[in-house]
DNA sequence: ATCAAGTTTGCAAGCGCTTACATTTTTGAA
DNA sequence: TTCAAAAATGTAAGCGCTTGCAAACTTGAT
């Protein structure tokens, strides 16, 4: 007798054409090693000719995990964060769970809407990008009992555990740099600080290092734009129309960074004999570009594997120490940047 | 008296906190018309002070309803895929549902266990990036009642619903408007072609309109390479180091074309006095290179936009017909191409 | 053969929510 | 006021699965 069911089979529909419970179909598929081998092999027999497919909701209820790991992260947009989104995807991948991504497109309340989606969905951990957000969030967090961790950041004092970098000690490198080779006049093209922490943090960075060695950055040299390469380029004609341009021109990414070098170049500025431009990530395209971008290095591969490993890790284990791990930022010296010719 | 939960509050503490039932709570959640609004005030209220979030899965297995999409695009780490992603999110949110994505690194096997894994999701409609996959997939999709849209192509003849354009058509319009300027030696960089229809499409439309303007396309002149910059740069210097070099390089993309573009300056051949560049897609830095990249603007967001409706309004009726929508792929013509000069 | 220990399978109680249906309350026309 | 109709609320039965525990079956040393 064949039944022809037009709703989806269910483990009960399985367990019947095989005569058994549904226990043991249950147990064939998330425990294997518990059914006799015999038995197990006609229990998947049958789930493949019924196409039977397990019920992730049913599953997650009864079983109270759902393998599964949260990410809220600025944009799809910018490779930078594509590229950590795919090394999560692969970490967790290896470790059988999968990656739920979401985008905040840069906005706090989208932000906080999507990490309560994400409880909603009842993941079992969530990377977040920087660190700076309503507190309610991260006492929502607690209260769920979803373990989290703050990245492309570093800051040892925060009670909330953060993997990345340094973006402060991460411009002094840059400035440093910049100043050895004899530049004085600088200008900042920045990113939109408002809910991002880790453009504050740069623009910061900027800032105290050139006031260490004595050089005021006007607020007329800083630049908050958003991380489009039109924005790059519109500032960077900006800065080199002012009186006395600057000679380097220091970019809280590469996106900003290529539309300067692109405006630059446009105008008929050589880079780097008059113009120095400096970027943050190391975009492939900054490596391809002529003349290649000086830029820091974002560590992305081991941040996004570290992320995976910590979540994954801090389910299993209760222990409460909060942790943070630093990831080397280092500067990539290429053709953007020289010394100073005037 | 206060209990002081360590565990995630459900429905039932909501209801004992204010003495209603849960079916009040519930309803103030997903029909909040039909309870009286002063007592909706005081649930929300103890929502508010619980912390209160539903339980996904609950939910979804109660009411065998996710208002979830899924969509698997091939990688994050092209802009292109990124776009299409970002504006399926913004126009399913607008509606109210959340989009699941995916990404299967262009492996066939990896889209298989992609998409299994959104049906134990339980989404309620899938958008696809081509056409070409195992047939059991899609009956699998069919026996589980679960839509589906291919995008990215135009197959007006498939039993499977489309949403894209024609890229053999789209080619048409590369070669012919490179023809008509002069061209008469081609060559081709285009994508990895095993499991991408797309890919294959393109080269082949390529081969066709040389054709049938009596241009024999020798395999030589046809590279099948991964979407790089790198490859479109190594490629391009292969194509010009050979005998009698190509005039015209057609790419498959515009990530080739720009490591292509890239590689030729980089070689000190002039783009476009002695080398046509053309690319495939329109990425915002196609726009803004040096020179500007000729290419074919691809409809992303219409696609992205429609999509999301199709599955949206599919849920909705059951009619059967199966839909197909054409969008517009337009030549985009910039610096990167112009007349023969030899 | 026998039986204790180990292995395999089944039973059935939920997991937290939605929703048909029943019950109670409110409303307003008579 | 009265009472039928309408509105609000409660009751309780699942949704499809996992898993602790009990029952049945194997195993192999005696």
């Amino acid at each position: 007798m064949q039944t022809l069911p037009d709703r989806r089979p269910t483990l009960d529909d399985v367990a019947r054409h095989v005569g058994v419970s549904t226990a043991t179909v249950s147990r064939c598929l998330s425990a294997p090693e518990k059914v006799r081998p015999k038995l197990r092999e006609k229990v998947m027999a049958a789930i493949t000719e019924t196409g039977y497919r397990p019920h992730g909701a049913a599953r997650a209820l009864a079983s109270r995990r759902t393998n599964t790991i949260g990410a809220v992260i600025p944009t799809l947009d910018n490779a930078i964060f594509a590229k950590v989104a795919q090394t999560l995807q692969d970490a967790l991948d290896a470790q059988g769970r999968t990656l739920l991504l979401a985008s905040s497109d840069y906005r706090p309340e989208r932000e906080q809407s999507q990490i309560e989606n994400l409880i909603v969905r009842g993941v079992d951990g969530i990377v977040l990008t920087g660190e700076q957000r309503d507190p309610a969030i991260y006492s929502l967090l607690d209260k769920h009992g979803i373990r989290y961790v703050n990245t492309y950041v570093h800051h040892p004092e925060s009670p909330h555990p953060t993997i990345g970098f340094d973006n402060v000690a991460a411009m002094e490198k840059v400035v440093a740099y910049l100043y050895d080779l004899g530049h004085r006049r600088f200008a900042m093209i920045g990113g939109l600080t408002a809910g991002n922490d880790r453009a504050a943090e740069r623009i910061q960075g900027t800032r105290d290092a050139l006031r260490r060695r004595s050089i005021e950055l006007p607020s007329s040299r800083i630049l908050e734009q958003p991380y489009v390469l039109a924005a790059g380029r519109a500032s960077c004609r900006k800065l080199l129309s002012a009186d006395n341009p600057p000679t380097a021109i220091v970019c809280g990414n590469d996106v900003l960074a290529l539309g300067a070098l692109l405006e630059a170049t446009a105008m008929g500025k050589a880079v780097p004999a008059t113009l120095s431009i400096t970027g943050f990530d190391d975009l492939e395209l900054a490596r391809e570009i002529a003349p290649g971008l000086t830029t820091i290095h974002a560590p992305l591969v081991e941040m996004g594997r570290l992320a995976a490993d910590y979540l994954t890790a801090a389910s299993k284990s209760a222990d409460t120490e909060v942790q943070h791990i630093e990831l080397p930022a280092e500067l990539v010296v290429r053709g953007s940047t020289g010394p100073i010719s005037c």
